[in-house]
DNA sequence: GTCTATAGCTGGATAGAC
DNA sequence: GTCTATCCAGCTATAGAC
């Protein structure tokens, strides 16, 4: 008998006009920006209604981080189930959004304890899904695991994906062109061209 | 006549003092614990000490981020010029302060434009004397460009092992030493097993 | 160079009216 | 659910004594 995952208060037009307005701060500005008086103005909102919602500041962060983990996992998903798992993966960690929330809330656990569990929490559980469906694919494809055990590409993938994404942001690009290519053309020695929005299996000749 | 590098004020101790208490406080609980009182409590000092040195708190922390910048950068050049620039390079990339103190700067300049393009300015000369040493060396070991082009290789290695490094600060570590082991074969057999403290050249025989 | 004092602002949180 | 009013804390920055 844990927490409902959803309550009333949870569909509040109100409190996503909130967590909305918090993640725009966020993006924009960085999470010193996401305060009670500022959350409050970009929601055309009276600044009490974000302690209504979620009680303290800690609780804000944390319903606005569960949710974009929430919708990151769920396109996770879709990624490592569709026909070519290591595309869809390899473009799911390109998501500049979800990336540049990761990052504020990286710093934001340097002083917010509940947020740091938080992040480790899920963070377990995303790098527990990538392995056992990219294990399974990888061995199929014939990579051998002793040479590169499939937890190393993910890591790799992620790691660089990130990388190059935060460079990115400060307008930096050297290079950049070229370890898209050479990480691109590993994967299509193992899955072929990228097919985009390929059919669903199911409906292949009816 | 551009601002001297070194001005009386530069090498006071008190500066000094002002400078290890805030990356002290941002190492430990993040860049918004570095305020004027906190610097100044934890220095030992009247907090109106951070406005004489460093006039605001933007100033500080441009002075702080160039004072690691620079460290780091010596450190970089004493890597790449050493008898295993490849091992040097990987190994400078696992400091766990500077990566820390670069994680915070990043969170900062989402909302302090001033020290975004301190950033990027530096993160460019850093790229370019990494590019310079590494492209000779890595032709040298016999690397065919055309496959492995050496920014990608740098980017690799340092995407990489930042990735680790904040996942580590999350207690997270799977996958960890198989990724490390990955990445050393590949130094080991284009340098060779890691020499540590190894004799300058000229000693040799000497 | 160092300190006190203080102005002026922003923020978290709550009590209580409606 | 929403809003007003308010308390208290912490912050930057400056003026001016020593």
């Amino acid at each position: 008998m844990r927490t409902p995952r959803r309550s009333a208060v949870d569909e509040s037009r109100t409190r996503t006009a909130l967590l909305d307005a918090a993640q725009g701060l966020m993006l924009e500005e960085g999470y010193a920006a996401v305060s009670s008086r500022r959350v409050g103005a970009k929601a055309d909102m009276n600044p009490a209604m974000v302690h209504y919602y979620f009680g303290t500041m800690d609780g804000l962060f944390i319903e606005l981080f569960r949710r974009g983990a929430e919708r990151s996992f769920e396109q996770l998903t879709r990624a490592l189930l569709s026909a070519q798992p290591l595309w869809g993966f390899w473009e799911a960690t390109h998501d500049q959004t979800s990336s540049a929330m990761t990052m504020e809330f990286i710093a934001l656990a340097n002083h917010r304890k509940a947020i740091r569990s938080e992040i480790a929490g899920y963070s377990r559980r995303f790098r527990q899904t990538q392995l056992d469906v990219l294990s399974r694919v990888l061995v199929g494809y014939g990579v051998d695991p002793q040479v590169w055990p499939p937890v190393t590409i993910i890591l790799m993938m992620a790691g660089i994906s990130r990388f190059l994404l935060i460079e990115q942001e400060f307008e930096l690009d050297t290079g950049h062109a070229e370890m898209i290519a050479v990480i691109e053309r590993h994967i299509r020695e193992l899955e072929g061209d990228r097919v985009l929005d390929p059919a669903p299996l199911a409906s292949r000749d009816g």
